[in-house]
Order: C-alpha cells, then sequence, then structure tokens
DNA sequence: AGCACGCCGACT
DNA sequence: GTCGGCGTGCTC
C-alpha cells in the first residue's frame, strides 16, 4: 500500500538524492524550532522564508515558516513529511528571520509568538476538519438513533465541517459523537486546508471583441434600434469606454455595477446582451487601495522646515538616528514628506509608524495626496485582505512606502532606506498584552541597523529615553520651534477649582472661569475641546449610608457607572452588570454615582449648554468601524461644538476653529503612581493644549483645572517648556537609578489562588536578588490592580544598569529562575509574564 | 497554544 | 457502574 516504504533502500544512495530536511517556526508558543522531512520533488523548490503546511501532533495542520535548510536527520526521532508548500518565493525575507530571532532572544519570547503577530492572519492557514460518509460502511445495526439520522444526512452531501454537523445534530457533543462514528467505520474525517485569502474580485463586462470594428458596431446600434432599453445599455458603455477613440480601451473593460446601477430594467437588459453574446463578462483581481490618486504637485516648505529638513539629512551623514523635536503645529510633516521623497528617489523603501490613533486622521490624507496608490497603508482597522495585500504589494515591489502602525515593523522591507517613528514618545508603540512585548521604535531601529537605514524619531515631546540619547551625541538632535505659518502658541491658564468650589461658583464639574469661556465660545461659533481621561459616568457608585461600593467580582478594581447603557462595567476584564436600584449590603436607596468621566461631563454640558451641539468621543463612542472618523468629520465641518474626549482626542488632530481647549483633573495625571507620571502629564497636557488655535489669526486658550495649581509641571506646561521638564525630570531618574540609565525587566506572577501567587513570587525574587543582587530586584509587590480576572498578580521589577551588564546572561539567567519556578511541584500552575523594557 | 491521556467525583 | 471534570505532558 504504502509505496514508499517498499521502494528499495539502495535507491537513496544515487547520486545527489539526499533527503532534505528543514527547520521550520510554528506560530506556537514553543521555545524551539521544529524540523521536518521534505520530499524529493519539493528537494530545488522549498526556500526559507517560504510558508508550507506541515502535521503537528495527533490531529493538527499548520502553516509553518521556513527557517533553515539542512540534511541533519534529527537523532532521537522520525521527522515528519512537509505536507504542502504554498509559496513558490518567500514571502518571509532573511531580515524578517533575523527579527524574528533577535526578538525572541531581546523580549524572552518564543520565536512562534513573534510569528504569531508578525504575520497577518490571512497568511496563516486554517485546517477545517471535515466528516465524510464512508462509502463502504455495511453495519448500521451498529448505529444509535442519533447516529442513524445524521449518517442518512451525510449520505446526501459530500462533505460537512464539525459546525454543519452540530447544526443539524443540535446542543450535543460533536467530536464524540463523529469519533464513535469513526470508530465503527461509518464516516471518514479528513482535512480541508484553505487559504484565509481572498483576493476581492471586480465582476467586469466588455463588448465581444467583433465589436471592436467599427463597423460592427454602428451595426449594431442599428440593429437594437428597437430595443431602445439594450441600446441604452449599449449606449451607456460607449460614455464610459470611448471605442471609437481607442477600440484597446474594450480591453479593460468596465465595472459592471457601473452599467446596471440605478435600475433593473438596465440589468435584465445587459443580461440579454450578454445572454446574445453582444457583451462578455470576466472577473478581474482588485487591489484593495486603487482609487487611483494622481500625486498632487509640490509641497512648499516654509524656510524653517527646509532648514530641520536639510538639518536632519545633515545628521544623516554620520549618524543612523536623529530626533527631530518640532513642538506641536510646527509642520513636522511637511519636513517627513520632503525626506521620504528624497529618500523614494533614491530608490530605497521608507516605512512610517504612527500610534494607533494618528493613523485614521488627516495625516493619511495628507500623505495620499501627495503620494497617492504608491503608498501602503497598514493598520488594524482595515480587514485582514487588505493587510494580506499590503505585505504582499511589499515582495512585488509594489509598495516602496507604507504608513502604518506598531506592527508594521514586522512587513517584508528588504532595502529601508528610512523609517519614520512619528509621536515618537507614545506609549502605545509597546505591545502590551500578548507576547512579544515589543516596543515598535526600538524594533525599528534594530530593523534599520541591519539594512543600514535611518531612522527619524519625531515628537514635540520626546520621551526622556531618546531626548538623553540625542543629548549624549548618540542620535542627531534637530528642533523646531516655530508655529507653522506664524500661528501664536495656545494661551495657557490654570483655574484652581479649591478656591472656586470654596466660593461655591463651581457648576458642577465646570469652574465659572471655563463655564464663561465656553459660552464665550459658543456665541463667537467657535469650537471647543474638552479632555478628560476617563471613560464613563462616574468610576465608581457608592452607597452614602453604609458605603459600599461597587466592585467586580473578578478584579480589584470599583466598577465604572455607565449611564446610556445603565450598567456597571469593569474597564479591566469587562464584566458587566446592571446598577442595582438599592444598596446591597444595607437597602438604602442613597445610592450615589462618585466622580465624574466623559459621559458625565457630557451630560452636564447639554444642561448648562442646551443649544450646543456636544458630541463625546472615547472607546465607547469609537467602537462600531468607522465611528471615530465620522466624529471628526462632524466636528471638522463644524457641526459640533463642543467636543468632550478621553486621550484619543490627544492625537494629531488638526482643526483650524478650535480656540479653547479644557482640562479637567489634571491632579489625577500629574499624581498617576508611577515614575514616568510628571513625564506623562506634561506629554499629555501639552498634546491637547497644541489642538487649539492652529491659526494664524487668534490666539487659543487652554484652561487647565487643578486643585493645586502651584505644582512644578504645570509651570513647565504652561511655558511649553520641555528642556526645563527635561533637564529636572532627568535628574530625578539618574537619582532613583530609572531608565535612561537602567534598563527595566518586569515578571507578573500569576495564580488563581493568592497564597501560591505570592509563594511563587517571593521564590522568585530571592533566586534571582541570589545572583542579581537586592538592590537588582524590587518587590514582590501588588500592582495597582492586584486582581485581574480572578487571578492575583504579583510584580517583579529588575532594574540593570546600562553599563557592565552581560544583558544575554542575565537574561538567560532570569530564564532559568523561571524555568526552576515553573518545575516545582507546588508552584508549576503559576503563570509568569515576562516583559522586557516595560513601560 | 491545543490536544490527548489519565485519574478522581456526581449522576443514569 | 459511566460521563466528564481538568491536571500533566508533548508536539518534529
Amino acid at each position: 500500500m504504502n509505496k514508499s516504504s517498499s521502494e528499495p533502500l539502495f535507491a537513496y544512495s544515487s547520486v545527489e538524492e539526499r533527503t532534505f530536511f528543514v527547520d521550520l517556526i510554528l506560530p506556537i508558543p514553543v521555545p524551539r524550532l521544529f524540523t521536518y522531512r521534505v520530499q524529493r520533488e519539493m528537494n530545488g523548490l522549498i526556500k526559507i522564508g517560504a510558508r508550507v503546511i506541515v502535521p503537528f501532533g495527533k490531529s493538527r495542520v499548520m502553516t509553518a515558516v521556513v527557517a533553515s535548510l539542512h540534511n541533519q536527520p534529527p537523532q532521537n526521532y522520525q521527522a515528519r513529511y512537509v505536507l504542502e508548500l504554498l509559496d513558490e518565493y518567500p514571502l518571509v525575507t532573511g531580515y524578517q528571520l533575523q527579527l524574528f530571532d533577535w526578538m525572541s532572544t531581546y523580549y524572552m519570547c518564543c520565536v512562534g509568538e513573534v510569528l504569531n503577530v508578525a504575520l497577518p492572519s490571512g497568511l496563516k492557514i486554517t485546517s477545517q476538519s471535515k466528516v465524510q460518509y464512508n462509502p463502504d460502511f455495511d453495519y448500521p445495526e451498529l448505529l444509535t438513533e442519533q447516529e442513524a439520522a445524521l449518517i442518512d444526512e451525510l449520505r446526501k452531501q459530500p462533505a460537512l465541517s464539525y459546525e454543519e454537523v452540530g447544526r443539524l445534530v443540535g446542543e450535543i457533543n460533536v467530536p464524540t459523537l463523529i469519533k464513535s462514528l469513526v470508530g465503527k467505520r461509518a464516516v471518514i474525517v479528513f482535512d480541508e486546508v484553505k487559504e484565509k485569502y481572498v483576493p476581492k474580485m471586480v465582476r467586469k463586462v466588455r463588448l465581444n471583441p467583433r465589436f471592436e470594428d467599427p463597423e460592427e458596431l454602428v451595426a449594431l446600434i442599428h440593429r437594437l434600434e428597437k430595443l431602445p432599453k439594450q441600446q441604452e445599455v449599449v449606449m451607456r458603455y460607449l460614455s464610459h469606454v470611448p471605442l471609437q477613440r481607442s477600440p484597446a480601451l474594450n480591453q479593460i473593460g468596465l465595472d459592471k455595477t457601473l452599467l446596471n446601477k440605478d435600475d433593473e430594467l438596465s440589468s435584465s437588459s445587459l443580461a440579454t446582451l450578454i445572454k446574445n453574446g453582444v457583451f462578455d463578462t470576466f472577473e478581474l483581481i482588485q487591489p484593495r487601495f486603487s482609487q487611483t490618486f494622481a500625486p498632487q504637485g509640490e509641497i512648499k516648505l516654509t524656510s524653517a522646515q527646509q532648514a530641520a529638513s536639510d538639518q536632519v539629512m545633515g545628521h544623516f551623514a554620520d549618524k543612523d538616528i536623529v530626533l527631530f523635536h518640532g513642538i506641536t503645529g510646527s509642520g513636522k510633516t511637511e519636513v517627513y514628506i520632503d525626506l521620504i521623497q528624497k529618500v523614494l528617489a533614491g530608490g530605497s523603501q521608507v516605512l512610517y509608524l504612527l500610534p494607533e490613533i494618528a493613523l485614521t486622521t488627516q495625516i493619511v490624507v495628507r500623505l495620499q495626496k501627495v503620494f497617492g496608490d504608491k503608498m501602503g497603508i497598514y493598520h488594524s482597522k482595515f480587514s485582514d485582505n487588505e493587510r494580506v495585500e499590503v505585505w504582499k504589494g511589499i515582495v512585488s515591489g509594489q509598495y516602496q512606502f507604507v504608513v502604518g502602525v506598531r506592527s508594521a515593523v514586522f512587513l517584508p522591507f528588504d532595502n529601508l532606506g528610512l523609517i519614520i517613528v512619528d509621536e515618537e514618545h507614545e506609549t502605545s508603540y509597546k505591545q502590551h498584552d500578548p507576547a512579544p512585548r515589543y516596543h515598535a521604535r526600538d524594533v525599528a531601529m534594530m530593523m534599520a541597523h541591519w539594512q543600514q537605514a535611518k531612522v527619524l524619531l519625531g515628537s514635540a515631546t520626546p520621551s526622556m529615553e531618546s531626548y538623553y540619547q540625542a543629548k549624549q551625541g548618540r542620535y542627531g538632535l534637530v528642533e523646531l520651534f516655530q508655529r507653522y505659518g506664524d500661528a501664536n502658541l495656545p494661551f495657557i491658564s490654570l483655574i484652581d477649582v479649591k478656591k472656586e468650589r470654596h466660593q461655591k461658583t463651581m457648576k458642577n464639574e465646570f469652574s465659572s472661569v471655563l463655564y464663561q469661556a465656553l459660552s464665550d465660545n459658543l456665541e463667537r461659533g467657535e469650537q471647543s475641546i474638552l479632555f478628560q481621561n476617563r471613560r464613563g459616568y462616574s468610576p465608581y457608585i457608592q452607597c452614602e449610608d453604609c458605603e459600599w461600593i461597587g466592585q467586580c467580582p473578578n478584579c480589584a478594581v470599583s466598577l465604572t457607572y455607565h449611564q446610556r447603557a445603565a450598567e456597571l462595567r469593569c474597564h479591566y476584564c469587562g464584566h458587566k452588570e446592571l446598577v442595582p436600584k438599592l444598596c446591597p449590603v444595607c437597602g438604602s436607596t442613597k445610592v450615589k454615582t462618585v466622580g465624574y468621566g466623559t459621559e458625565k461631563l457630557e451630560d452636564q454640558l447639554q444642561i448648562l449648554f442646551p443649544d450646543a451641539r456636544i458630541q463625546r468621543m472615547d472607546l465607547d463612542t469609537t467602537r462600531a468601524k468607522n465611528a471615530y472618523q465620522q466624529i471628526i468629520q462632524e466636528f471638522e465641518t463644524g457641526n459640533v461644538d463642543i467636543l468632550v474626549g478621553t486621550q484619543m482626542i490627544t492625537k494629531g488632530l488638526d482643526f483650524g476653529n478650535v480656540s479653547l481647549v479644557g482640562i479637567f483633573d489634571a491632579d489625577r495625571i500629574i499624581h498617576f503612581p508611577e515614575f514616568r507620571a510628571t513625564e506623562r502629564a506634561f506629554q499629555m497636557m501639552t498634546q491637547v493644549s497644541g489642538r487649539a488655535g492652529r491659526r494664524a489669526d487668534r490666539q487659543g486658550r487652554v484652561l487647565i483645572q487643578t486643585a493645586n495649581p502651584t505644582q512644578a509641571v504645570l509651570a513647565k506646561i504652561i511655558d511649553n517648556d520641555y528642556h526645563a521638564l527635561y533637564s529636572d525630570e532627568i535628574v530625578e531618574r539618574q537619582n532613583f537609578n530609572y531608565p535612561p540609565f537602567s534598563r527595566l525587566i518586569k515578571l507578573t506572577v500569576r495564580h488563581t489562588d493568592q497564597r501560591i501567587s505570592k509563594r511563587a513570587a517571593d521564590k522568585l525574587r530571592l533566586d534571582l536578588a541570589d545572583k542579581l543582587g537586592d538592590e537588582r530586584v524590587l518587590g514582590p509587590e501588588e500592582p495597582l490592580v492586584e486582581r485581574v480576572r480572578n487571578q492575583f498578580l504579583f510584580d517583579i521589577l529588575i532594574k540593570l544598569e546600562r553599563e557592565k551588564i552581560n544583558f544575554k546572561a542575565v537574561k538567560a539567567f532570569i530564564q532559568e529562575c523561571i524555568t526552576n519556578i515553573l518545575t516545582d511541584k507546588g508552584l508549576r500552575q503559576v503563570s509568569i509574564v515576562i516583559d522586557v523594557d516595560c513601560l
């Protein structure tokens, strides 16, 4: 039966007949590669970086990427065969493989985990098991009633997936049922492997080629004289495709939808014409970004921008990385465009990274105007197929330039000349949740280094890390302090809410000053933005009689009250519950909301300014696919007077008519319990302030509500004095040995039993401190929220000075300590999350 | 990760 | 007596 096993052994000894093996990266969190055999007929075809399909374990089929080819059979086991080769040409470049490898060591995770986030899921493969009736089956008496019914159904159909079987038999255990049937040899199970990526097709029509002859065409039109509807369809086609001028245009044809768009009559006429052979139909793969933008002319740089661009180029002569510090509104984008054009003209590729939220906005439109459809966009709100198209477009050379989010650092560039990391300080560049917990800025630098590309970091408020490197001379530094078109910097003032509360001049959360400013703005028909970095109605509800507070059953946080949805929600695990009418503890009716979020502000505003058009923008209002852009557009067109929002309103929005920005709860931002709090506060408030007065004709106003106007950061924010912030903050960092003077690695121990969690964390700390020393290992400490999804957490922070440390050895040691915990009988069920360079 | 194997409780 | 819970270990 098995042909290969009956082949004589000596057949293999003939000259070049070596059996090849491949080492594969599988998209699973197992810290090693897997060796497979390659069928002889695949020998010359399989290449490093190509995808293959392989059997894995007892019942799985997976896509993997070839990491290496060799001919050393494994020592202790029999390698299995590669089932299929998916790519004739490598889909993953050598640089990417190098990157995967580097990331897995640097961020202490498995290559498989890296592969998992690197590859858009459209390039992975789903294997679906299908069930088929076994035609040789002849013992129906063995079957239960239910099985017999299913077999009857299966006889009528070619093959069913598990889900389809499930639908047929109802809510029962499908795998068990099928297993039983397989045992009785009534059915056969097989795997159908299919690519998830489906190219988008357009249905097109064109005239039958014989009508490309003008005489035939004229004759046709005459013939249709008595069939006016059909004639009209032909005429409409000709108006879109002027055959008279060039018969060749017929080959390109016309979208079918364009011919029968408005009425059913024309579509039935078209159908007749197709049936009679007047029109031919055909299908074409449509590139997804084909809005054929004609690149629109040159952009004009101001002299300051031109100077900045020249300085950047100058630094690139001897520095690989340049930090571009340009205040908000200084027009950094134009400088980027100038540089991108230069690099593209030199024949190299360019990657432009933006934080998630900033990417949906005007910047992309602006870039698209300049670069047209030569520019790829890589964004998580795009469908997977679109991501695959960008990936393939880079491999094929269609895209030389891509704008993208964090994960765009994984794209298969092989000739990068420049990577721009815009809003370099943004924390969303750091991936938090699934491993690899990478920082896209740092990964980009690594990639650039290998490809000898330059990196440009841009920010109005650079991270301490980057600015320090620049000051040390490791990065080039270019600073631009002039606002574009001479727009004035906004005038920032502080409002003492403590005083106002005392004087009883507050209207709910609004100080009289802010209230007055808002109402003036409304009168003038100018727009305002209000910033409160907290969504929901209020952060918690409390019983006034017994002080009970609504808590999440799974996490150690209070539940946020969402009035619109009339429910309490946990912002950590997503738990939802109804709002209790009475206090669940004492039965009191005095359950009150405490504190305020965007939803409450929106509410209060509506009461204070009944005629104002108010829009809220936060996670809750932007969940739907295009909601974000819709809100922005509404605001841009002036259909909204006041925009209330969280973080997301701070990013790169550029509105001409905003002359007032109000910031709530500055104190909570400043006193966030974290060593970066001051830096964050400065960045956040400066960023929002930048939304005000982006025009030359008037100065914008920013009002910050605080209970303590004397706080040092506030003065720096008012003066827009980044340098003062830097020089004060860097001293703090040095004193307490925080980044950029050290590197941090955070280990989080998790378990459902708090005692086990604590024991594991204590032991881990002890093991680590044994070699690293007490001063380098901090904790274990309960994080701010010590319980999430019913798991108890403990953090251990490892602080490593930058000089004289062998990081590789230290990481190996940390890994060893973790393995040590995970092999301990009593503690092995804990999970330990490693976060290198945690923020 | 996912899946099979294996060893203990509450049900027909 | 079985079904099914999830602890443990392995996957080339």
